[in-house]
DNA sequence: TTGTACGCGTTATCAC
DNA sequence: GTGATAACGCGTACAA
């Protein structure tokens, strides 16, 4: 049996209430008192109770999160932003894995509400109507990860995808390339599916270059799709001399099916990928890529709520933090 | 203000005792009043308050997950298992990451305890005395991960490491090797050091073949430690025609560093590694690994804490999940 | 079968 | 400065 605010107050022989303030700090104590209380909390090894503390205050310090997955690359270095920050402040994570399922998703969102958590940071692939229904109706502070939500009223800390996009496909045409294919997550609901089409359909045209419809490819951000898909490239004879996949591990599935074709990277094939996580400079070639804070998109996103949740009011929807294109060795000239 | 089990009784026109049990389940209530409870639960959207529920019942249905590292491949696939089973059973995670350090842990270990969770899962590079200590004094269910904990009373789910490096020092001897550098954590206190030499040093000897220590590096399961360590070598020009990694993720330090010396693998030197994360088989060449079934190690870490949460008596002190030695490309017969 | 009343461990609002 | 005491939302003896 655990020692309570009882037991601390019957062995200092003052009221709960005083020993309350000790604890809290919320009201002056005198001195002699103060001490004397501190010293059985001191012996006793008294804690105060956060879960009766939760039922009073309303409060539970715990922030919850939500993700599509946990084992994911780029998820996992989200997390430990996230993880680092909230415990400066003192805040504990509730993980929740959903597997991308909108019904999970949901389900979690519920959950947590009523597990008085103070702020929940959302991340998922497929941005549903379910979601911003849910947003709407909640006043639990939400951030959400990697989303363009300037359409409704929630935060969102991200990159400017159509900057990257831009950028890095400037950069391959630079190169030399001419024929590019994208490798994107989908279309719709995804994360920033058009942004990114469309930096790249700007760069391709301000060079007046054509797009072809057939490389650009939807896979849902899976390494084994990329794979396929580029596998598809081969046996249609389209392959084109520079892949851009809009994410490391698609790159990866691409690199991977070019080589299990005895073709070379980037001799044969340039690739390039997005985000920049561990695997890109392990894997080799090192991966060519643009790089997100991924960290400091954790670490902002759990400032962001803490902020919410002190009450503060916060002026931007969405948090832009900085990318860099990162050169490495799985891309070359071809002029 | 969300509605309370004070509301649903009040429209229902019953006491609260009565919605408590229809919502438990806990005692008979004559079916005409509990779809009245029922339907008035439906319309308010009324749930119960988790916390409030926590107080009385001295319950979380939280589950404490102290891990040492989240990005790291292995954990966040031990994260899956435990996520998604937790989830069958109605429990939460709660993560905490410590960086491996040893303050961090006790400070969590003594967090999770007064959250009230349920039970711990416990993960660490380097098990210490304060770790032992701390165990011994506690009644929460822990059990641990990846641990030989023969000799103190904690429950830990693994494979048979010693077997697994025994098997894996056999296969690269008939492959026709002789020289065989060891990649490992550590030794004292870290994972299976000991088993996994242990097991590398058996193989040797059946075979007759000398153990030179310059080959038996300690990287602290680090890459970049792993990466230094063959770089040494090759500076001593002591280079083996095998070297075997007790982890996935130094086997690539190591691979690494051979090919950025312009060596081939598995041409000039073979490389072998342990726990077959998803990148053993992303990478090229694909890794020949030791299987460990990361999954479902998570899976059964939880299944035993829930046992004990409900009382069972759990005999093993250790379960042994069994392992298999993938062949792959990184490794080749120089016979 | 149903309702009353108490307790879980805190914080907060009063009086003193 | 200090101490009762009422909440917080719920489960559960106990009584009816």
């Amino acid at each position: 049996m655990s020692v309570t605010i009882k037991d601390v107050a019957k062995q200092a022989n003052v009221s709960i209430s005083t020993v309350s303030r000790v604890i809290n700090d919320s009201k002056p104590v005198s001195d002699e008192i103060k001490q004397r209380v501190l010293k059985v909390i001191e012996e006793t090894g008294y804690t105060p109770n956060p879960v009766a503390r939760s039922l009073v205050m309303k409060k539970s310090q715990l922030i919850g999160v939500i993700v599509p997955s946990i084992s994911n690359f780029f998820i996992g270095e989200v997390l430990n932003g996230i993880e680092e920050i909230g415990k400066m402040y003192n805040y504990d994570i509730l993980l929740c894995n959903t597997y991308g399922e909108l019904k999970q998703e949901l389900r979690y969102l519920n959950l947590l509400k009523s597990k008085q958590v103070e702020g929940i940071i959302f991340m998922t692939w497929e941005l549903q109507e379910e979601h911003k229904k849910f947003f709407s109706e909640e006043d639990v502070p939400i951030v959400m990860i990697n989303r363009d939500t300037s359409d409704f009223n929630i935060t969102s800390v991200c990159i400017d995808h159509h900057q990257a996009a831009y950028e890095m496909t400037k950069y391959l045409i630079e190169k030399g390339h001419e024929r590019i294919a994208l490798i994107r997550g989908g279309i719709e609901n995804y994360v920033f599916g058009i942004d990114q089409y469309e930096g790249y359909a700007k760069a391709m045209k301000e060079h007046n270059l054509e797009i072809d419809e057939n490389l650009i490819k939807n896979c849902q951000f899976k390494l084994e799709m990329a794979y396929d898909a580029v596998q598809e490239m081969i046996d249609d004879d389209i392959l084109p001399t520079a892949i851009f996949a809009t994410t490391d591990s698609m790159a990866f599935g691409a690199i991977n099916c070019l080589i299990d074709n005895n073709l070379k990277v980037p001799e044969d094939v340039s690739v390039v990928g997005f985000n920049d996580i561990k695997l890109a400079s392990i894997y080799r070639p090192k991966l060519t890529t643009i790089r997100q804070p991924i960290y400091d998109i954790g670490a902002v996103a759990i400032r962001v709520i803490i902020k919410k949740i002190k009450g503060e009011e916060i002026k931007e929807n969405i948090f832009t933090l900085p990318h860099e294109l990162v050169e490495r060795d799985s891309c070359r000239s071809i002029k």
